[in-house]
DNA sequence: CTATATATGCTCAGAAAGAGCATTATTGCG
DNA sequence: CGCAATAATGCTCTTTCTGAGCATATATAG
């Protein structure tokens, strides 16, 4: 079992440090990005110099802290992608050379409020804008029943042999929820990585250079494989929401239980029951009612909350209760499915 | 926002792939060690070579595969650890000369039985040699209350501050569930590092030159910061196993309940109620009856099962119950607290 | 045949989760 | 002012999930 101390000279390569940025206002989850090449959104994104900093997490605060003057509260390691052809279309505007490999370290960084940003080529975009189908706020997003679904079946269709064909319609169910388990908010990586496979959005036509083309509705394109990072983001913290109390990253100093409802419905993409919603949170603990009270537009005024800090830290190992609504209507499985 | 297309030449750093393969057998939870520098055991390695590798779990799969012939059934990528000081000890070895930067990529695999390893500087070793503190199937560890928390109510109590040794001892009551919360299984991470930090722990007294010596009955060192990425593996599988149903990786062809239960034992580190165990197995639908059965020593036989492997792919939603037995009594807090 | 050791079947109580009804405070308007 | 509209809050009810434990069935070892 060979255990080189340090690997050849060949083997070195560049870390680049990748941050999705989160925020919410508004109703609206919020990610920052940049312009990249080809004016293509972007991921901020700093290198990492192992000179200046002694771990990942400080050199992704300094930088991003640096350049957006956003304090992070929290920061996460979401994963480390290091596949081959990430940074193909890159290698290739500066003139097809074997390009450099770069492996990045994703972050998932949380901030309380979308703080203005003084560069003109970064800006705080609604994360939707990436995966409509991702927001079920307001009932099933109509493209997925009229456009992503029949492209999936159409690309389980074109599989070699059933056997394949058969396994590409076990993912589409598992992703989609077409089978008993419904829809699953925190699959959002499997969901894209899916229509990325299938064809069915901007950045597999451009990767590969065949032509089937992206549908309509299947959100914005981004830069190298940074949809798929902030999709990974997406799904890693609407499932950490349920298990750690990590949606006070994201609240102001005081606030309502249907604004942290609303926020928490953001993230999550779909609404929740609004009495048991108060109901877990309420006993969680979590929050104390403050005396203030507060009226908007019409309504009986609202009690203000704030956050319980030293249970933050005791009771880390709770998160919110996310009580759905009735479950979305599962699909059908048109043909060859029940 | 700069967003330099490749970092510069100093930046480089090399990357390294650890492998946490873990097996269970004989009722214990077995990891592939090798025996690193200093004859401490270590985590298999090995240096991760973009010329040859497309992705890091390629790489990850073709070096293990190759070295132990064991097949790799589930590889999950686990955290990229990149923590300046890791290679500390090993560039002391060499002279003292600045050490290069290697970031290390760790992988936890899983395999059905620990194969025969042909590498006699490799071996199968139960890993709560590691972690004696973890392994609560046998009741409470002994060293938990004699040793190990004595040594962290120390730690705490020489904080600079009041509020810094409250804040010491909330992490030490989150780790080891001293709170209402009691002890959570998956928080292996949180306990080692605690743990690492009061000096309890041989790398402690390894990394830092201070003099605290470590404490009898905290388990075997290892390489570098091995034991934190084993730390990191053991917490992610506890966790894992209640959403996914991983444990099939583990498993012989056929098994009885029992030996499915004896399998999430060794893991979880505690025993579960074995009525209730069978329950929630049968009706996940993840199993299937065989006709066979086999009588062990003494007893009724028991039916033999089998994975179901179609509800494996569709069903991968769900995990394993983990029905505990009467919550393990909670320490009670020396002094300053309730 | 008896003592033991498991495997299996079932029941019961309490807690958690999903739904929905009823009441209470405010604001905006005729 | 009285009424409609809009939320915020309080509660109740039912269904599931979980934790515990009793009882019975089927082997093996004397």
């Amino acid at each position: 079992m060979a255990r080189p101390l340090s690997a050849p000279a060949s083997a070195r390569v560049a870390i680049g440090l990748n941050a999705v940025l989160a925020s919410v206002e508004d109703q609206r989850p919020k990610v920052l990005c940049a312009r990249g090449p080809g004016r293509l959104f972007s991921l901020p994104y700093g290198p990492f110099d192992p000179e200046r900093h002694r771990t990942f997490e400080i050199g992704i605060r300094e930088w991003v802290e640096r350049q957006t003057h956003v304090n992070l509260g929290y920061v996460e390691q979401l994963y480390t992608f290091g596949d081959k052809g990430r940074e193909a279309p890159a290698a290739e505007l500066v003139g097809g050379e074997a390009s450099d490999r770069v492996v990045s370290v994703g972050y998932l960084a949380l901030a309380a409020e979308p703080a203005a940003i003084d560069d003109a080529t970064a800006a705080w975009r609604d994360w939707y804008d990436f995966f409509p189908w991702e927001d079920w706020r307001r009932g099933e997003p109509a493209m997925l029943s009229a456009v992503i679904l029949p492209g999936l079946f159409a690309w389980a269709a074109q599989a070699r042999d059933e056997s394949a064909a058969e396994n590409r319609r076990a993912r589409i169910r598992l992703a989609f929820g077409l089978d008993r388990d419904g829809w699953e908010e925190e699959r959002t990586l499997d969901r894209f990585e899916v229509m990325y496979e299938a064809g069915l959005v901007a950045e597999a036509t451009r990767d590969r250079k065949t032509a089937s083309r992206p549908l309509e509705g299947t959100g914005l394109e981004m830069a190298s494989d940074h949809r798929r990072i902030l999709a990974t983001a997406i799904g890693r913290l609407r499932g950490k929401l349920k298990y750690r109390p990590v949606v006070f990253e994201l609240t102001p100093p005081t606030f309502t239980l249907l604004t942290l409802q609303r926020i928490v419905e953001a993230i999550v993409g779909f609404e929740l029951h609004k009495q048991n919603f108060r109901r877990s949170i309420e006993q969680s603990g979590l929050v104390v009612r403050t005396k203030a009270s507060i009226q908007q537009t019409g309504g009986r005024p609202a009690a203000l909350f704030r956050v319980n800090r030293p249970a933050l830290t005791d009771r880390a190992g709770k998160g919110l209760a996310i009580p759905r609504l009735r479950q979305a209507p599962a699909f059908t499985f048109p043909g060859a499915e029940a």
